[in-house]
DNA sequence: GCAAAAGTGTTCCAGATACACCCATGA
DNA sequence: TCATGGGTGTATCTGGAACACTTTTGC
């Protein structure tokens, strides 16, 4: 390929919900050279007319059937120049994270089924996506420690042992039931309803809310 | 402009520095429309075979004079769709924060003489720049927090009153002394050398370095 | 009554803040 | 000897970490 040409303009997008108690990316199998058979974060060209933000809509429209509405906050992360592994040529790649709940991909009809992984037991993958996603995990950890991003990730009424789970599961360790609960309801971000969650042979769960469903920083830092 | 062309690829740069106790940064005053007269970072377009990273380094060369070695760090810092209020239509601008010691621009000949200003004393800028420069100096702010970013600001050796007014800059508030060499002490950042600083009629001051000429996260936060 | 998850407080320790005086030098 | 900036320690407070039992429900 000639080396000589000006960069071709890409985004790849990671988009990141909650299943089984653990954080899941979305990957789609690659049809087509280079890296058939292999797992590729959704992305591709950014055509005639678009902004980065509305190409990125417009690849997870086409190529995993999902609206913009499902995702319940964007982030761009990270704007990468990839020369080097990558055998399309010289490219600069604009990444996108989206946040979302019960997210169902669907055949895209350019694309073989996407499909959610576990990040933390992902198949190998094309290009450099397997560190786009570990940059993007990065992201959202440290985003979690000083904002309300959870909120994207929980469906509005949630169980401060939902809330919970939701952070063991992005911080991939466990939490202090007590220390978490008296720590994140010192920051203000929540309120609690009148509401209660009966799931079982056991004492019913408070239901609470997040005061606010745009991205928030708290004043204080959360871990 | 005909709103159905594809995006065309920027770089802008916000090259920061050190002087007279402020955070100061780049500006170049516009020979050309728009915005005539008028002061902008410098940037330009990405032409054929460049990345954004050596297309940053070419546009600070020719624009003011500032060879690559100078940025002691350079750090993406976002990529915008410059959608709207950009008179030269559809675009999209990589963005890199650069910083250094001592940098002296020069006329680049395609511009007028590039100058510093004190960020807490801007002129009126072109495009959305301000609000370019105010996310770099955020994004400093945070940095410095928890990084040795400062290195990138100050000489070899220095003295650890030099390094609390460099943090005040950036900070834009007053450390206490005492303080602030505890901490920033027992982050294992730097090191204490034999040398001392003989500059007045007071007692010498004790040089410092910092351990790596790179970027280090501390393991511990800073304030 | 028992299994299962919800809910709740205290103690301890580390790090943050506030604060004022003596030291070494050059003129 | 004096003016100037360099250098140092303690007391207090606040937030983080560790930790176990009672409550409410469905079966």
């Amino acid at each position: 390929m000639n080396p000589y040409q000006s960069p071709i303009l890409m985004v790849d997008s990671v988009v990141m919900q909650l299943a089984n108690d653990a954080l899941q990316v979305l990957l789609i199998k690659r049809a087509n050279q280079p890296f058939q058979g292999m797992y590729a974060l959704p992305g591709g060209y950014i055509v005639a007319g678009e902004t980065t933000v509305s190409s990125h809509e417009r690849i997870l429209r086409s190529k995993a059937g999902i609206e913009k509405q499902l995702l319940r906050l964007v982030e761009q992360l990270y704007t990468f120049d990839t020369v080097a592994g990558d055998p399309r040529g010289h490219g600069v790649s604009v990444t996108y994270m989206g946040l979302g709940l019960d997210i169902i991909p669907t055949f895209g009809g350019e694309t073989q089924q996407p499909e959610f992984f576990a990040v933390n037991a992902l198949p190998q993958l094309a290009y450099d996506h397997a560190e786009i996603i570990a940059y993007a995990h990065e992201r959202l950890k440290s985003k979690v420690n000083y904002t309300n991003a959870v909120y994207a990730l929980l469906p509005v009424y949630f169980t401060l042992t939902q809330l919970q789970t939701a952070y063991e599961a992005i911080l991939c360790r466990p939490l202090d039931k007590r220390n978490f609960r008296k720590k994140f309801l010192s920051l203000d971000l929540i309120h609690e309803t009148n509401e209660y969650q009966r799931d079982g042979a056991h004492r019913p769960a408070r239901l609470f809310c997040f005061n606010s469903a745009r991205l928030e920083r708290s004043p204080r830092s959360f871990d």
